[in-house]
DNA sequence: TTGAAAGCGATACCAA
DNA sequence: TTGGTATCGCTTTCAA
C-alpha cells in the first residue's frame, strides 16, 4: 500500500506538500497541487486513518448511541447515519447504551475512550436526556441530537416537522373526499405523536368541511393490540369514520387487521394512513398510505453539522436547529369514500 | 489522557512490558503483570487504537458488508455484530455494499483501504457470492459467512439449523394435536426455507398420525400479499388445516391477517406458527410462536472465530463451520385445536 | 509557497 | 524475564 512518501515521491514535492493537498489546505499552488493529485491517483493512494488520527489527535469517527438498536427507528436511522458517514469519508462508531444502568458515565467514559470521537449523534430517546448531554459537553463531545422533545443549549439539532406532516397527511385523507375521520394517538409524552395529534386536529378545523370527534381519537399507543381494540370499538356502530390516520405504522397495519376482521375492505370501505414509512407499511396488504421521515437527509445534515463544527472554541457549542422535509407517499390504503 | 509511558512510569517497567501485559504475552512474571495493571487501573488507561493499528499494521476492526441494511435479517444481525464486538474490544466497521453495481470490485476495494479491515464478515445473499469471497482472498482478508446456501473453501461459517428448527416447531403443533397441517413456504431458491420445508414434511411422516396433503402446501414467497391469497385458498373450504406453519413471521401474520378476514379466531379456530422471530411476532395480536434465530450466539461465535484466526499462514485459511442452537418461542397463537 | 525534522503512542526486533 | 531503540504514516512546528 502506498504511502505519503510514495506520493511525494512521484510528484516530486515534499511529504508536507502532500499533506497540505490532503487537508484542502490553501497555501499550494494549483498547479502543485494537480501534480500531487494525479500521483496519488496513479499510485492507488488512500492515507492511512490510524496515523492521520494519531498524529493530529482528532478522529475521522463519529460516535452514535443507541439504546434499541432493534428499534424500527433506530436500525433506519442507523442506516442512514452509515451511508452518510461513508460517503464523507467518516467513520461511524456505533455502540449500545444503556441509559437506565447505574454505571452509564462509566459506560460512556469507556465508550469515548475505546473510540476518541470528538462528536457523537444520539438519536430517540437518548436524545433527551439532559444527564447524558451534559456528560458529554464535559467531556468535550459536541453533539446532534436528532428529533429531541426540546432543543437544548449546546448540541446541534436535526428533526423533521412531525406537526406539518400531519397536517399534510389529513390533508390528503380531506382532499379525497373524506369527512369523517378517526385517529389514533400514540403514548402519552411521547411528543411527537402529540404534534401529529395536533397537526390532525388543525387541519381537520382549518378544512371546515369535517368536524372533530372526540370518540374517533383513540389511544393506539404504538401497539397493535391496543390500536385493534380502539380501532374495533371506533368501526363497531354504523355511525364510523370512514378515514383513520393512525400515528404509526404498526398501528395503521392494526387498523386494517381489525377492518378486514369486521368485514370493511380496505380502501373501498375505509381508507388507513400511518406514519414512518416503516418496512410494514409496504409489506401489509394493500400497501399504507403514510409519511416518510427524511432519515437519508437527517443523517447528511447531521455530517455535515459535525465537519462545520470546530473543534475547540465557543463556536462548538453554538447549537444550530435544521427541520428537514418529510414527503407524503400516497398508497393503494387511501382513495375516495364511497358514496 | 494518560499514555503507556506514564504507566511504565508508574509501575516502575519499561513500556515494552506494559506492552507485553498489553497484548498478554506469556513472558512477564505475574508479579509483574499485577503491577503494571494496578497501574493502568489507577491511571485510568486506555491504549490507543490509532498507535496500536499504526504500528502493528492490524487492524481491530471487523469489516461487515450489507447488501440490504433495512431487511429485518441483516439489521438484528448487525446489531448483535455490533454488541459482540464492543463486547470484545472490536469495532465494528459495517458498510453498504452493491453486489449487482458494474463497479464493486473497486467499491470493496475502497472500503478495505479505508478500514484496512483484515477480517470480514457477510450475511446473506452476499454470504453466497463467490466472486466476492474469492476477491477477499486476493485480498488477504479473511471471511466468517453468516448462514449461507453452502460451505466454500477458505472460509468460516456459522449458521443455525433450519431443518431442525422447522421439525422442533411442526412437532410443537403436532404435540398439542394438530393433524391437519398446512404450510406456506419462501421463495424458491432460498435454501433455508428449502430446509424449513424439508423439515416440516420430515416431522409429519415421522409423526405418523398427520398426513403430508399437497394442497395444503402453498407458496407464501415471504411477501404478505402472496400468503394472504394462498391462505384464502387454504382455508376457504370446510376441509381446512387446523394448524399452519408459514416460513417467516411476517407471512405467518399474513395467515393470522386472512384468518381474521374469514372469520376464525387465532388460536381458537386456526394454530399459526412463523420462523425468525422478527419484530412483527411481537407486535401482532395474538404473539406468534416462532423461532427465534440465534443472532446473538452468531455474533459472538463470529468474533470468536476471528478472534483465533491467525493473521496470516495456511491456517488462515482453514474454514470452521459452527452449527448455533436456535430457541423455539411458543406464545399464544398457537393452541389445541378444537376437538 | 515550500521543505526538513520532530514526534504522536504504540509494537517489533534485538540485546541483555 | 526484561529493556532499549527504531519505526509505523502522518501532521505540526519552524525555517527558508
Amino acid at each position: 500500500m502506498a504511502t505519503i512518501i510514495d506520493v511525494a515521491q512521484q510528484a516530486g514535492v515534499s511529504v508536507k506538500t502532500v499533506s497540505r493537498v490532503l487537508n484542502n489546505e490553501s497555501n499550494v499552488r494549483e498547479k502543485t497541487a494537480e501534480r500531487v493529485r494525479a500521483a496519488m491517483k496513479a499510485l492507488d493512494y488512500t492515507p492511512s486513518t490510524a496515523a492521520r488520527e494519531l498524529r493530529s489527535g482528532r478522529s475521522r469517527s463519529i460516535g452514535m448511541l443507541f439504546s434499541d438498536p432493534s428499534s424500527g427507528f433506530q436500525a433506519r436511522l442507523h442506516h442512514a447515519a452509515l451511508t452518510a458517514c461513508s460517503d464523507a469519508g467518516y467513520f461511524l462508531a456505533a455502540g449500545i447504551f444503556d441509559e437506565t444502568a447505574e454505571n452509564w458515565r462509566r459506560q460512556l467514559a469507556e465508550f469515548l475512550a475505546r473510540t476518541r470521537v470528538d462528536n457523537m449523534v444520539l438519536v430517540p430517546p437518548l436524545c433527551d436526556s439532559d444527564d447524558l448531554l451534559q456528560e458529554l459537553v464535559d467531556h468535550e463531545v459536541a453533539t446532534v441530537l436528532i428529533s429531541p422533545s426540546h432543543a437544548p443549549e449546546g448540541a446541534h439539532v436535526v428533526r423533521m416537522d412531525d406537526y406539518g406532516a400531519a397536517r399534510e397527511i389529513t390533508d390528503h385523507l380531506l382532499a379525497l373526499g373524506h369527512t369523517r375521520l378517526g385517529h389514533l394517538t400514540g403514548p402519552k409524552g411521547h411528543v411527537a405523536s402529540a404534534d401529529r395529534e395536533r397537526g390532525f386536529l388543525d387541519a381537520i378545523r382549518a378544512d371546515g368541511r369535517a368536524q372533530v370527534r372526540e370518540d374517533w381519537i383513540r389511544p393506539g399507543l404504538f401497539r397493535f393490540k391496543e390500536a385493534v381494540a380502539a380501532a374495533e370499538s371506533m368501526l363497531g356502530g354504523v355511525d364510523r369514520p370512514t378515514a383513520i390516520f393512525a400515528a404509526n405504522d404498526e398501528t395503521a397495519a392494526a387498523v386494517c387487521f381489525a377492518a378486514g376482521r369486521m368485514g370493511l375492505r380496505v380502501p373501498d370501505d375505509l381508507s388507513v394512513a400511518g406514519f414512518d414509512d416503516a418496512p410494514i407499511a409496504t409489506t401489509v396488504w394493500p400497501p399504507l398510505t403514510t409519511i416518510a421521515q427524511p432519515f437519508d437527509a437527517m443523517a447528511e445534515a447531521m455530517v455535515t453539522l459535525i465537519g462545520e463544527t470546530p473543534l475547540q472554541g465557543e463556536a462548538r457549542w453554538c447549537g444550530k436547529t435544521l427541520t428537514l422535509p418529510h414527503a407524503l407517499r400516497p398508497r393503494a390504503s387511501t382513495s375516495a369514500p364511497a358514496s
